[in-house]
DNA sequence: ATAATTTCGGATAAATTTGTCCGAATTAAA
DNA sequence: TTTAATTCGGACAAATTTATCCGAAATTAT
C-alpha cells in the first residue's frame, strides 16, 4: 500500500538484524525470511539492495549472515531503507498524481494531502532502526506473524 | 503511490466532471481523459467502476456523457471514491504490512505510523468532491498537465 | 585440499496492475 | 428509420512488481 511489498520486507528485515545484532548473534537469510514471514529469494533480493546501499553487512560462507553495528543502527533513519529500495518519490509526490502539483499551481487535494505526506516524511525521517530494534528487543513491539 | 493509478486517475476524473457539472456541462470520456491527461480505455473502466457505485451518473448516447448533480457532490467525500476502487484497506493496514498489527501486539511503527494513517483518513473522510470543484471553479486550484 | 555453508547475481516465471481493442447496447438527431 | 455518438462489458496485451531457480563466488571448518 503505502509503501512497495519488497520496501516492508527490506524494513522488517533489517530491524529483524538489528534485534539479532543487539543480541550479539548473526542473522542468515533462512532466520530472516523464516521469522519476518517473507519470500526467500525475493527476501535476498532485498537484502542485497541494501547491503549495496551500505544500510546492512553481509559475509559469506559459513557462520556468515547479516549483521548491523550498534553504531550504524543509530545513525540509519527508517528513510533510508525507503530511499534503497522505493525510492524518495513518496515523500514529495502529488497526491493525485500530477506533475505540476506545486505551492503555486496546487492540485485540489494539495493543501490537505501536504501535511499528511509531511508528517509520513518527519516520521520516517527521524525514526532510527535502533529505537525500533530496542522496542522489540524489549518485547514492546512484534515482528512476527 | 499512496493510491493506485486507477484511484488517482478515479479521483481527478470525478472532479473533473464535478467541475464541468457545476457548470451544467456534460463530460463525455474523451473530454475527461484529454482534459485529466488519462488514457481513455482504462479511464473509461474506472469511471464504469464509479458509476456503478453511484458516485457519478452516466448517459449513453448522442449529448450523453458523465455528470454529478451539486446535491450528490456535497454528499460525496474522496474516501468514497478510494474505496470503490481501491478498498479501505490503507486506512487501517499495518504499515509493515502485518496481519497481527494491533494495539495489543504492535509492530515497531505501529505508534508512529498510526496517527499519519488517521490523519490521511480523517482527510479523506471530510473532504468532499463539492469543496474541491469550487476550487477549481474559481481556479484556486488547477487538474490539468 | 576438500567439503559444506553462506551470500551474490543473472535469468526466468508468476501475479498484479495498467492499458488496449472492439463489438454490443443505448439514445438522440437527421 | 437510419445514422451517429456515446457508454458498457468482455477479452486481450503490455508493463511492473513479486517471486523463483540455479550456478558462481566467498569463506569457514574438517
Amino acid at each position: 500500500m503505502i509503501f512497495s511489498k519488497a520496501c516492508e520486507y527490506g524494513i522488517r528485515a533489517t530491524l529483524y538484524i538489528a534485534h539479532q545484532s543487539l543480541n550479539r548473534e548473526r542473522a542468515t537469510l533462512k532466520d530472516i525470511a523464516a521469522d519476518i514471514g517473507s519470500p526467500v529469494a525475493f527476501t535476498a533480493k532485498i537484502l542485497q539492495q541494501l547491503t549495496k546501499n551500505n544500510l546492512i553487512d553481509s559475509t559469506k560462507g559459513p557462520m556468515g549472515g547479516f549483521h548491523i553495528a550498534p553504531e550504524k543502527m543509530k545513525n540509519t533513519k527508517l528513510i533510508q531503507i525507503v530511499e534503497a529500495i522505493d525510492g524518495l518519490d513518496i515523500f514529495t509526490q502529488c497526491g493525485l498524481g500530477l506533475k505540476e502539483c506545486s505551492e503555486t499551481r496546487p492540485c485540489p487535494v494539495h493543501d490537505k494531502f501536504k501535511p499528511v505526506r509531511n508528517g509520513l516524511h518527519e516520521m520516517m525521517d527521524s525514526t532510527s532502526v535502533f529505537e525500533l530494534a530496542t522496542g522489540l528487543e524489549q518485547k514492546l513491539t512484534y515482528l512476527k506473524h
